[in-house]
DNA sequence: TGTACATCAGTGAACGCGCGTTCACTGATGTAC
DNA sequence: TGTACATCAGTGAACGCGCGTTCACTGATGTAC
């Protein structure tokens, strides 16, 4: 235990970073492939040609295909979750936060269309694996809005399950618009037509209560 | 021209049903493949071997299985139109409209789940053409449904645009819901969250113009 | 610090297999007279 | 109605090709002493 993580000659870790380089160019390669097909469709020796190792090279990193993509999964959805409730936290209710929140995925998908067109494209695709794991990423993105939407004093007299079905409807909104954004040269007339949808789905939550007396009748 | 179009020994046509029969065969065994691949991924050779002829048989009815897809896309979506819109036109607005339309999808999905679980599949998919004629019938259904909305009363003051807007949105939540129908044992729940999602819409539709009065003050 | 051994990311040959597409064909169905 | 010819849906052999997976390997990196 002389010198056991410190930097000798040849560096620490440096098979282990190496690797890592290796697997992400196996990811980036697959997602600039995912543009023109789907999973189903991807083939491992596409895949390592693309990168430039041997086809064997790719069991070092992922059982198949269908392991990869849940780790793509990750990758476009992860660091989502922070920037959404965060976005949502920082704007009031109404115009302001409606604005935010298109702008939010108009930013995304400019930023990352590939990422964005993989899960529009997975999330109903041919693998089961990958769809659930969507699936699982999406749920919980719903769950934390109903939970941001539960501090706010508009959810007064809501119930936790109409809570989550608006949130629900946000999310699948969002995913909608994405999808949209990615099919169409000019954002804006698709941002404007997201942002009345918005202003639709907000007034009916604030007229939810006037017709739908739950909780002072019952 | 003594009996052209009569009734001779070997039948009228015989040959042109004959060919229909195995066009058919072939839409139906796809259809089925595709349960659990993508059309992207979907073998010519497969589809042939599912229907009991060779592979070059194929070739009589379609080009290459993007021109199957497509084919799929009417069969699937072709007859819906009527349907819709008759649904729509029978019933008044409100709550009654709302049970109609998510029992009109429950019922969609429950006699045709393999044609469901394609449109949602391939809507995103890997084929272009395909999903280009997905995204054709999806628009005609919403020009469809803004031109029924535009004969009630309730669309006074409404711009066509807006219309539209709501239309896409009842459209888009249609294929939303099928597609949660297809993940779940038990319809009734997600036909529920439908039902209160499109309360909710409407919700926004009827106080549209108290807030947005963009005709009456412009 | 230097040495001897262990680990393991990436290699390259080899395999059997199913793919899409071509081609000349067959024989039942359709048509003209 | 009967005959002679045309059409064309489906056949079956053949092709070159890329696939996923196996295996024993190499050599740089890591570790123990």
């Amino acid at each position: 235990m002389s010198h056991t993580l410190d930097d000798p000659a040849p560096a620490p870790g440096a098979r282990r970073a190496q690797k890592l380089r290796t697997r992400q160019a196996l990811l980036d390669a697959a997602l600039r492939l995912l543009e023109e097909q789907s999973l189903s469709s991807l083939g491992l020796r596409e895949v390592t040609r693309a990168v430039g190792v041997a086809p064997t090279a790719f069991y070092r990193h992922f059982r198949d295909t269908a392991d990869l993509g849940v780790a793509l999964v990750e990758e476009a959805l992860g660091s989502l979750h922070t920037t959404l409730v965060a976005t949502l936290a920082a704007t009031g209710d109404g115009e302001e936060r409606i604005a935010a929140a298109v702008e939010l995925i108009v930013a995304y998908v400019r930023a990352y269309p590939a990422h964005a067109r993989f899960i529009a494209r997975e999330q109903h695709g041919g693998v089961r694996r990958v769809r659930e794991a969507i699936g699982a990423q999406l749920a919980l993105f719903a769950r934390e809005v109903a939970a941001q939407f539960a501090r706010e004093p508009e959810a007064a007299g809501w119930s936790e399950d109409d809570l989550l079905m608006l949130a629900r409807m946000y999310v699948d909104h969002m995913v909608m618009t994405a999808s949209a954004l990615l099919e169409t040269a000019d954002a804006e007339p698709v941002a404007d037509t997201a942002r009345r949808q918005l202003r639709l789905v907000g007034l009916g939550r604030r007229h939810w209560l006037d017709t739908t007396p739950a909780s002072t009748d019952q």
